[in-house]
RNA sequence: GCACCCGUAGCUCAGCUGGAUAGAGUGUCGGCCUCCGAAGCCGAAGGUCACAGGUUCGAAUCCUGUCGGGUGCGCCA
C-alpha cells in the first residue's frame, strides 16, 4: 500500500471527472501529474502540480483548473482540506484517521509494507565485485560489494526478479602471474631461496597457498620447467583465491547466486560465437586507430588491428578486440560474457564497476546494444573510491609497503553492519571517507548507531509494556483502537512512515540504495524527537500507566517505526539490534 | 586534447530524476534528565547552489560554454 499513489489515483479520477463534464478537453497526458510531500510542511500533507502541468495542453489558466479540481478532491473522506496555492499548486491536508491507519497498515503488512510491484517481476542481473582472483578483497571492493548487494536487495523489494552475479577474471595474464607467484611460495615451502621480481605478487597471503600446493603434489614441480606445472598451478591458485574471496564476501554477508568464469569462454568457441554475432552485423573490421589527441604515447606507431565498430552504438572510438599476436584482448571475453547474459533473456542488466573503470562504460554499453539490437538495456553504476582515515589522518594504502587494508581487516575491526551502513551513506558516484575512529563512535554523528538506537529504544518500550502486563504483540496492536493517536508529533511520525513505499520506489528507479539509508536516518530522527517530547508532555509517552488501550494506540506507532527500520536495514543488509551495548 | 563523474553553509554531505522561503550532521553559542534508554531532544547562527548564458508558468536540478577537482584514454585485465 502506498498512500501517495492512492491519492494520485484520486487526483487523476478528479481530472477524469472534469473531462467527463467537458470542463477539460479529452486526451490529456497525465504522466507529468505528481503527488508529493511539499517541501514546507506548512503547505499541507501533499501537493499536486496537476493544474500547472495541464494548463498548457488544456489551454486554460492553472488557477482556474485548480479551482475546478478542489471540490472534487474535497469530496473524498480522506481529504480534510484542499486549497489552491502559489502558481497553481493544490495543497491537500488529510484526515487524522488516514495517518492512524498508516500505522495499522504497517503492522498488518509487516516487513512487506513498502514492498512494491513496480518491477512487475522483470528479471534483472546485477553483476558486482568481479574482482580478479589474485588476492583478498580490499576496501575498494568492499564498497562495490556493499553497493551491489544493497541494490540487488532493493530491486528485489521493488518487485524485480534479481540475480546476483560475479564475473571471475580467471582467463587473462594476471592468473598466470598468480600461478608464478604461488610457485615461488611453493619453492619457498621446500626451503628454497626465492626472489619476487617485478610483475609477481609478493603478498603473504600466498604463503599458505604455496604450502598447500606442496602438501598436494610434494616435490613434483620443484626444478620442473614452467610448462610442466603452469596449468595445474594456475588452476590450484585460482581455486584458492576464489575460496578466499568467497569467505571474504560471506564475512560481509554477501551471497552470490552465480559465479561466471571467464576461462569457461576460452576454447569453447563462445568468444568466437559472440564476435561472430557482431561480425554478422558488419561491426568487426581490420583497421588502424588514430592516436589520442594531445597525449600521444611515446611508443606510438600506427598498427592494424581487429576492431569492434563501437562508434555505431554511441562510443567515441572503435575498440580493439584482438592483439597483434592474434590473442584476444580482455574486451573480447567481456563481450562474450555479456553476450551470454543477453542470451539468458534478462529484461535489464546492471554492472557495478569501480570508478577507475569509467572508461569502459561506453564500449560495454555499445557491445550490449549491438548484441541485443538495443533490446536489453545495460545500466552501469560506478562506485567512487574510498578514502581511509585513521587517527585523524588520511591513510595511504600501498601494496609494496604492506599497508594494504583488506575487506577482512575492515569487517573484523568494525563489524559487517557498520561497514555496510557507512558505505551506503554516500551516493555511489561521490567519493567516500571511511574513518576508522568515527565509524566506531557511538553518537548521533554516527548514523548507524543513531538508527540502531531508535530501534533499540522501541524494543525497550515493548519490553516495558510487557512487564506492565500489556499485550503488545503485533496482531493485537494491529487490531487496536488507534484514535488516541492524535498529537501532531505522533502524526508527523506516521507521515514519515507513509513515505516509505514512495522512497523505495524512487530509490529503485534511480538505483540509489543510499536513499534508503538517508530515509532511515530521517525516520529515526522523528522517532527520537517524539520520544523526547514525552519528557515534557507526559501524554506523549508511549507507555501510559494504567491505561492499556491508550498505551497500545501509541505503542502501535512506535512498533510500526521499528518494523520499517527493520525492513529498511534488511535491504541494506544490516541487522537491527534490540539493545545497545 | 577527448570522454565520464563531481562543484550546495567554515567542514562532511542530502536535495523526492523541473516545484513554493535550498535542508541535515559537524563545528560555534544558548537551553532540556526526581520523566518509557540524555548513545537523545529543542533553539540561535551560518548560502551569489563554482561562473555566464539559454529552455518555461517555475531551474541547485535540463541544454550550451567557461573555470576548478577527480578518473580514464591502441597489443594491462
Amino acid at each position: 500500500m502506498n498512500l501517495f499513489t492512492d491519492i494520485g489515483v484520486l487526483v487523476t479520477d478528479a481530472i477524469g471527472a472534469l473531462v467527463a463534464e467537458g470542463t477539460l478537453p479529452e486526451g490529456l497526458n497525465l504522466a507529468p501529474v505528481t503527488v508529493e510531500p511539499p517541501r514546507d510542511p506548512a503547505h499541507g500533507d501533499m501537493a499536486t502540480n496537476a493544474a500547472m502541468v495541464l494548463a498548457k495542453p488544456a489551454g486554460q489558466k492553472p488557477r482556474d483548473i485548480a479551482e475546478a479540481l478542489v471540490p472534487k478532491l474535497s469530496a473524498d473522506p480522506r481529504v480534510a482540506t484542499a486549497e489552491v496555492a502559489g502558481p497553481g499548486f493544490i495543497n491537500l491536508r488529510l484526515a487524522g484517521k488516514v495517518w492512524q491507519e498508516i500505522a495499522r497498515d504497517v503492522l498488518t503488512e509487516g516487513a512487506d509494507y513498502g514492498r512494491s510491484l513496480m518491477g512487475e517481476g522483470k528479471s534483472v542481473n546485477v553483476e558486482y565485485v568481479s574482482a580478479n582472483p589474485t588476492g583478498p578483497l580490499h576496501v575498494g571492493h568492499t564498497r562495490g560489494a556493499v553497493f551491489g548487494d544493497a541494490l540487488a536487495s532493493l530491486l528485489d523489494y521493488a518487485g524485480y526478479d534479481v540475480t546476483r552475479e560475479y564475473y571471475i577474471n580467471d582467463g587473462g595474464a594476471q592468473v598466470d602471474t598468480l600461478a608464478r607467484s604461488v610457485y615461488l611460495r611453493y619453492l619457498e615451502a621446500h626451503g628454497r631461496e626465492v626472489e619476487f621480481a617485478d610483475g609477481t605478487y609478493p603478498g603473504e597471503y600466498l604463503i599458505d597457498v604455496g604450502a598447500a600446493l606442496k602438501a598436494k603434489v610434494g616435490d613434483a614441480y620443484v626444478d620442473a620447467p614452467e610448462e610442466k606445472w603452469l596449468d595445474e598451478v594456475r588452476e590450484f591458485a585460482t581455486e584458492a583465491m576464489m575460496d578466499l574471496i568467497r569467505a571474504d564476501l560471506k564475512l560481509l554477508g554477501v551471497e552470490m547466486d552465480r559465479f561466471f568464469s571467464e576461462k569457461s569462454l576460452y576454447g569453447t568457441g563462445r568468444i568466437e560465437e559472440a564476435i561472430g554475432a557482431l561480425r554478422a552485423k558488419d561491426l568487426i573490421y581490420r583497421g588502424t586507430l588514430e592516436p589520442p589527441k594531445g597525449k600521444t604515447p611515446e611508443d606510438w606507431e600506427p598498427r592494424e588491428q581487429t576492431l569492434f565498430r563501437s562508434t555505431a552504438h554511441g562510443d567515441d572510438v572503435d575498440r580493439p578486440i584482438m592483439k597483434s599476436d592474434g590473442a584476444w584482448t580482455y574486451f573480447a571475453p567481456d563481450i562474450a560474457y555479456h553476450w551470454d547474459k543477453v542470451g539468458r533473456d534478462y529484461d535489464l542488466l546492471i554492472d557495478v564497476f569501480g570508478a577507475d573503470h569509467g572508461g569502459y562504460v561506453k564500449r560495454m554499453k555499445a557491445a550490449v546494444s549491438a548484441l541485443s539490437d538495443g533490446t536489453v538495456p545495460l545500466d552501469i553504476k560506478l562506485c567512487q573510491l574510498v578514502k581511509l582515515w585513521k587517527n585523524g589522518e588520511p591513510f595511504k594504502m600501498s601494496k609494496r609497503a604492506g599497508t594494504f587494508i583488506t575487506l577482512r581487516d575492515v569487517v573484523e575491526q568494525v563489524g559487517p553492519d557498520v561497514t555496510r551502513f557507512v558505505m551506503l551513506t554516500r551516493k555511489n558516484d561521490a567519493p567516500l571517507d571511511f574513518d576508522f575512529d568515527k565509524v566506531l563512535e557511538q553518537s548521533k554523528d554516527n548514523p548507524v548507531f543513531y538508527v540502531q538506537y531508535a530501534h533499540a529504544r522501541i524494543c525497550s518500550v515493548l519490553r516495558k509494556a510487557r512487564e506492565a502486563g500489556i499485550d503488545v504483540d503485533d496482531p493485537v496492536l494491529a487490531g487496536a483502537d488507534l484514535s488516541a493517536m492524535t498529537h501532531e508529533a505522533e502524526l508527523a511520525v506516521a507521515k514519515k512512515l507513509a513515505e516509505w513505499p514512495r522512497q523505495v520506489e524512487i530509490a529503485a528507479k534511480t538505483s540509489e540504495p543510499h536513499r534508503v539509508a538517508f530515509y532511515l536516518y530521517d525516520l529515526a530522527s522523528d522517532l527520537h524527537a517524539l520520544w523526547n517530547r514525552g519528557n515534557d508532555v507526559p501524554e506523549l509517552r508511549f507507555l501510559q500507566e494504567d491505561d492499556p488501550d491508550t498505551s497500545r494506540a501509541k505503542i502501535a506507532l512506535a512498533r510500526a517505526v521499528s518494523v520499517v527500520i527493520s525492513a529498511g536495514l534488511g535491504i541494506l543488509g544490516v541487522t537491527p539490534v534490540e539493545e545497545m551495548r
